[in-house]
DNA sequence: ACGTTTGCGCTTTAGC
DNA sequence: GCTAAAGCGCAAACGT
């Protein structure tokens, strides 16, 4: 009884959170669509910017994939950059 | 020439601010992903916890349409609820 | 040779089968269509209509969603309602 | 009053009309994935089904827009082939 | 690891 | 012509 109770105001408590997340989600949504609004109100078209947006991400996207795998190949190889297992 | 670098430069920085929205926007799911795994670990069924966060939503979502019926019933016949415009 | 020509066949049937069906979706998207306009005609108001209908159609989805809330619940808890697999 | 359930009833009656047709097109719709789930299994690829689908179409419609345009040129030079309006 | 299934974003279309 | 909504395709997440 008591543990259910405990268990309830657990879960309630993940639910408000996760809520409370997915509303943060929505506004920053629909702060990209006034971003977009404002742009096509000045001219710029919409579509373009948006096969822009989607460019420049997969670019970063490749780069970073790149960036591990250098990394990876670095460890295999003993050439390690990084400082968090000294020895 | 002037006017082509300031469009440019706008440009930039509308650019620019989406993709930090776009950033903050992942950052946020990743954020509900985390609460969704740590809830898993805590024993909680992950599916029953979306449905009831879907179910909600969809009882506010239901809510808020009925008072747009309402309003938009009003408005087709007249009753302007309304104080707005006073002149 | 023959094996292909039995798969063009068959592609082409199955081709065939869905744009029949493709067209006999848009025939009743046409249909509706019309109903809406006949009611535009009687003096009735369109946006009502579709709201009526969207909220209708919500109701009913959520009842489904209730439903399969519970039953996630039950099968979560161990408790299986279904007789369906006796051995 | 009598006026109000006359139009009540005959609203509900367009409502319901309209209801069971977007069933209607719901189950086409339904019976669409199937098919494409059937192709699927017999080891079609379902992706390319559907670009095929969508560019007859578009060669179906361009065909139409032909034969209006054809249509459209005959009406202007007189050379109606059309028996629709016998005078 | 694969295949399925669900949720999300985009595109296209209908209405004002 | 623009805005809003429905339909579609894609991609990530889940279970097997």
């Amino acid at each position: 009884m008591a543990v259910d109770n405990i268990a309830i105001e657990e879960l309630t408590m993940y639910i408000n959170r996760i809520e409370r997340l997915e509303n943060d989600k929505s506004d920053i949504a629909a702060q990209i669509s006034e971003v977009y609004s404002d742009a096509k109100n000045k001219g710029y078209d919409v579509k373009v910017m948006k096969q822009i947006v989607k460019l420049r991400k997969m670019d970063e996207e490749e780069r970073e994939e790149q960036e591990m795998l250098l990394d990876t190949y670095k460890r295999a190889l003993g050439m390690v950059g990084s400082i968090d297992h000294i020895e």
